[in-house]
DNA sequence: GCACGGTGGTTACAATTGAAACTAATGTTA
DNA sequence: TAACATTAGTTTCAATTGTAACCACCGTGC
């Protein structure tokens, strides 16, 4: 045993990175990990794209959504929107119908068959999420929850208003 | 899987997704958000991408890798590391040298210059990362690292066996 | 009416990324 | 030492993504 005591273990060195321990670096790895497994078993099973898997499953709980509000709801790009709802059309997994009302504004909606496949993948869905946070008791899941969201302020804050200034 | 009659407040609807609930899914948004506004501001000032700083921060920790080294360092893709590589030469910001003793093998360390940005860089890293988690309490920061940790076993175990067999 | 700025959505093009093929050198087995 | 497998790293090509330009339509003011 090493008689470290003399400092604390919240003090690092200044003038190296530790990039193992180097938080934003530590949620990309765990992100893109979590999201190339998953959307392996979605691609593979269903033709989906992670996109248009977002579009769907946004479209299974808000229904009548025009491209416009997809944008809103996701936080996706509205190019990436476009070619998700181009795809899923091709797949016939929802329906676009023209607003009277409105020319440009397009509805959208899940298809019998996007009901269908929304219907096998959220069981999935929910699956992978558990299994992911099997090993968190749930006072873990519950900080987590609230820690993810007091990240995301922040970062939130960085995009709109740019970063640190300096 | 058990139906939970007993806990109506946690209870969630197996049937539907709520995306903006869903832990991948909210990693997903946190970490591109995070990443992007970090590289905006590394690359802005030094014309580093993603990878090339990564390739650079590990450089800073540990010289004389070599490129598959950084690979398992890393975690990223030999294409990756290659291309940051041959851009980092580009810009004098690391150095690159034969194996004497296996020809096909070559040792990278960072420049004067690569040490130099390396210097400036660390500090800035720091305080974004600072001020990312400035609204976690010390508790939460702990939990933090504790919970990041266990989910990426998980992850790993996912890409390594594949996901939960079904 | 009809110019106009603003909005919904798509297309085009360039940059980034990933998978697989490739070159060159080393290790291994007979 | 010839033949083959393995490792280090690069190149090539196709798919994905982001930025900017674009078209069609709406609403307002004149």
């Amino acid at each position: 045993m090493t008689n470290d005591h003399s400092a604390p273990e919240t003090a690092v060195k200044q003038d190296e990175l530790r990039l193992e321990k180097f938080l934003p670096y530590r949620l990309s790895v765990l992100s893109n990990r979590v999201s190339n497994a998953i959307s392996q078993a979605y691609g593979a099973r269903f033709h989906l794209t992670i996109p248009a898997w977002r579009v769907m499953a946004i479209l299974g709980r808000f229904p009548d959504l025009s491209a416009a509000e997809l944008v809103e709801q996701t936080a996706m790009d509205k190019v990436a929107i476009s070619r998700a709802v181009s795809s899923l059309l091709k797949n016939d997994y929802i329906t676009r119908s023209e607003d009277p009302a409105d020319r440009r504004r397009q509805v959208l909606n899940l298809s019998e068959l996007g009901r269908e496949v929304y219907a096998r993948i959220v069981p999935l869905a929910h699956q992978y999420e558990s299994d992911l946070i099997a090993s968190l008791s749930s006072e873990e899941r519950e900080q987590l929850d609230g820690i993810i969201e007091k990240l995301m302020v922040r970062a939130k804050e960085w995009s709109e208003r740019g970063l640190i200034d300096q």
